[in-house]
DNA sequence: TAAAAATATGAATAATCCTCACATTTGCTA
DNA sequence: TAGCAAATGTGAGGATTATTCATATTTTTA
């Protein structure tokens, strides 16, 4: 799997810098949330983490890599959230019912946490967040493959197998999205909807 | 339905600026497939739709509305192709075959003009994209709410109805990103899938 | 054909990212 | 603890690029 994410300038050694870094990316996250990651300046990012616009550049390359930082722990997040899902799972029932609640806890992610998706829909200069978006999806699409075929009584085509868990992972990414720009009774039919979508879709692949 | 594209500077009433218009959207549609809407400098735009820097800001207020000009002349293109294909469904058979073919015919456009994704997933200083791909899919899904209504022998809840089709749509254009992004083969697998996902959604419905 | 309206121009301005030469703090060793 | 080296912090200023606007040119109107 390839990196897409800029390297850190400087790696923080010293406790001081460890906490700055964290204040950087708390203080961006609440900047994106409030108003999207274009209208982010790096001198109220700055500001509002306390540190010095110089200090910015010790850590980070560019803006976009502060973006990538703040993408890059949501996914770690993410792919924990669905490996733990679905690490247990034996038999087809475990598998529907882990993903339905995998499905649950991902939508309230996104409702607690809408800068999530203000990134991902953010500025890029760069193709970056789209190769990353892609490459989570990937990975998930994997963790979901394995889960399957612990339990699998079907075989079908490798090829096709592969492509319908992206899919599932991929259009999971967008309604995610969906679902937290709708108000919210639309938004939990619209994942309800999915549910019933990815279920018929899994029992179809056992 | 709001509106959400900045309205023109000066509407080109001379064919002249007409076709200058024509000129600047070929232009920059030419500079976005290239290397992407953040890219894209007003100087390299100006240049090559040979026109001056201020030319550009003679119609279109900044460099946002020149990208959002691109999407909402793509929406049309693509609210008039499913249109076309709904409009005559009078069977459960022709709209499943409606909609494969629309499949295709989507896929096919997206794989001719990538620029569309580059809109799609590229620079918005605003949230004015996002909203109006929510548009679009609302409206795409009405109208195969439409269809459906129609031929309809199936009475569920009138919102879950709703929600489906919407998710069917948006999903739809996740589904074309994901399959443009990959390899030609896989990305025809995903697109299979996507067919059959739907298929089963639409029997599911009527 | 002359005046008015529309359109075209690009140097100048403004906004914003990012650099870098220098200042300060921390960790380490004698 | 003093003193030095390494790490970290700083913000004015350089560089890039979107946008404006006063002026020039072209088209339409009467």
């Amino acid at each position: 799997m390839s990196n897409n994410v800029k390297k850190m300038r400087r790696a923080p050694t010293q406790k001081r810098s460890r906490e700055r870094v964290e204040n950087i990316l708390k203080a961006a996250c609440d900047l994106i949330s409030a108003s999207g990651s274009d209208t982010m300046k790096m001198g109220e990012l700055a500001e509002k983490a306390g540190v010095s616009i110089g200090s910015l550049y010790q850590y980070f390359p560019d803006k976009a890599s502060i973006i990538h930082a703040l993408a890059q722990r949501y996914n770690e997040e993410s792919q924990h959230c669905i490996d733990e899902a679905l690490a247990e799972v034996a038999t087809e029932r475990d598998l529907i019912t882990a993903f339905d609640q995998l499905i649950d806890t991902y939508y309230d992610l996104f409702l607690a946490e809408p800068v999530i998706c203000d990134i991902w829909t953010g500025t890029q200069a760069d193709k970056t967040l789209r190769d990353m978006e892609l490459e989570v999806s990937r990975a998930n699409a994997q963790l979901l493959t394995r889960a399957i075929l612990r339990i699998r009584h079907n075989d079908g085509d490798a090829s096709t197998f592969a492509a319908r868990c992206l899919l599932i992972m991929y259009t999971g990414e967008a309604t995610m999205r969906l679902a937290i720009s709708v108000p919210a009774s639309e938004g939990r039919e619209i994942i309800s909807s999915y549910k019933r979508m990815v279920r018929r879709e899994l029992s179809e692949m056992l």
